[in-house]
Formats: C-alpha cells, sequence, structure tokens
DNA sequence: ATTCTTCGATTACGTCTGTAGCCGAAACGA
DNA sequence: TCGTTTCGGCTACAGACGTAATCGAAGAAT
C-alpha cells in the first residue's frame, strides 16, 4: 500500500537532479567533467558535485567505474523512467491521478504555445489507431 | 547566502500541501476539524497538524481568524493557482518548458485512460477556436 | 474560587538537503 | 625517491521537513 520503492527507486532531489541532467547528456564522465558543465549553472564548488554524486551512487542510481586513477560516473536509471516517474508522482497528487486536469491547468495558464497544441494532436491522432 | 522567496512563494513541502488540501475543501475550520480530515489518511496526531499549520500561517499562505477562544484556519491562496504552480515547474525542470513532450511522457507510461483522452481531444477542439 | 479541559505556542529531535572543507592515497614530475 | 598535485571519501553544518511532547493561559465545570 505504501508507494514506497520499485527497482531503481531512492527519492532524487532537486540538486542531484541537476547533477542526473548532466550525467544523461553525456557518459560516462568524471566528477570533474560533471562540475564544468553543472558548476556553469548553479553556482557550485567541486566538493558540493563530489557530494551528489556519491549520494547518487549511495542511493543506486548512478554507477561508477575505474578509469586509471578516477572514477567515471554513468546512470543506473534512464532519464525516461524518471521523468515519467516524477509526472505521474504529480499527476498523482495534484489531480487525482487524471491527465485532462493537469492538461487543462496548463492550458488556462497559458503554458501551452501554439505548437505545443498541433504536437499533442498529432500524438492523439497517432494514438487513435 | 539563503534562498530567494518573492511575496507568495514560500515552499509548501508535501506533508504541508495535505493540510492545504483539507483547507481548500472546507474552509475556515479549526485545527481539530483539519486533523479531523486529514489524521484519517496519514497516520498523524494533532500536535502534528498544529505544527505544519503554523508553519503555514508563518509562510503566509493560511490565514487565522479568531473564533471565540480557538483560531480558525484558511487558505490565502488558491488551489488553481498552487496547481499551476508546480505543473508549470515540473513542465519547465523536466521537459525544458515545452508541455508536449509531458503529454508524450505520459501517453508513453500509460498514464492516459481512454477517458483522459476523450476528454483532452475535447478541450483541444474548444481551444481551436 | 479551584480544578479540569482546551487550545495555541514553544521546544524537540532525527533525517534529508544544500553546500563545502579536510585528509589520506595514488599518480606524476623531478 | 620525495614532494606536489589530484582524486575520492569522510566529516561538517545550517536550514527544511516530518513528527510530536510539553507548557502556559483562557474557559468551563463544580
Amino acid at each position: 500500500m505504501a508507494k514506497r520503492k520499485n527497482a531503481p527507486g531512492e527519492r532524487i532531489s532537486e540538486a542531484e537532479h541537476a547533477v542526473m541532467e548532466v550525467l544523461w547528456d553525456k557518459n560516462p564522465i568524471s566528477a570533474a567533467e560533471v562540475c564544468d558543465q553543472v558548476c556553469a549553472q548553479r553556482d557550485w564548488s567541486i566538493p558540493t558535485v563530489k557530494t551528489l554524486l556519491s549520494r547518487l551512487v549511495q542511493k543506486e542510481v548512478v554507477g561508477t567505474e575505474p578509469d586509471g586513477r578516477k572514477f567515471l560516473y554513468r546512470p543506473l536509471i534512464a532519464r525516461a523512467d524518471y521523468v515519467g516517474g516524477e509526472s505521474r508522482r504529480l499527476v498523482e497528487r495534484l489531480f487525482g491521478g487524471r491527465a485532462a486536469p493537469l492538461f487543462a491547468q496548463l492550458a488556462e495558464s497559458e503554458a501551452l504555445t501554439e505548437d505545443d497544441l498541433a504536437e499533442i494532436e498529432a500524438l492523439l491522432r497517432e494514438m487513435r489507431k
């Protein structure tokens, strides 16, 4: 009954997510390389990135492989899985599990561009077959 | 430096959100009444609910009005605003601000029911005019 | 008036999160 | 071989969060 854990399931925090994005973009890479990417956007220092990386390793969502004296990191979960999980969680929590109200909400708050609409229409048409 | 917050914006936590849901459903109500609702679902005790309420008051998202010797609480922000904000935040963080990929994601992870599809189609048709 | 009951307010405390410093071992340069 | 640089690993610490007990004042009951 609890929502606890599927295979990969340890919760990923906001800051950790930023690190994951970098890893999804390119991997495997070293801590320093991760910092190159992420320290540009969020104003972090190397130690911070290393802490986040080790927490992610602990949570078993990031794996390591030795590369000479250093380590290379790579994600152990697919971005699509993470993103899907977060999306479903939001729909669950805020819209009683129904996606339509989310859509309505986005529409109302003008978060939908003309392009979005067209794209969604296309997707719908495709799913209809 | 610490994290920023603007007028409406103090972050509402998961547990606090549960309390907000109760207040949105019925208000103004007393702490005890909030507990009646929320302690049924989450297994909390009165002190917990009161703590959450006072934190929400501090964050200025819940207001109080004296009712004899006790207080009645009511939300100061609309549910639609909160929900809209959270939705936009998710779309921003996970989909680069584009809603279409969210939709695709939900579709792929089978989070869309037949009803959802129909409803969304209807909404789309309506927006098309 | 004295006690019993209610509340809100204050305090507590372990965990998680954001952010970072320090240390020791390994690799490198001389 | 010896110091210097480079890493990963452990340690730290403040603020947020989840959860709750305790205190003190205002009312109610007798």
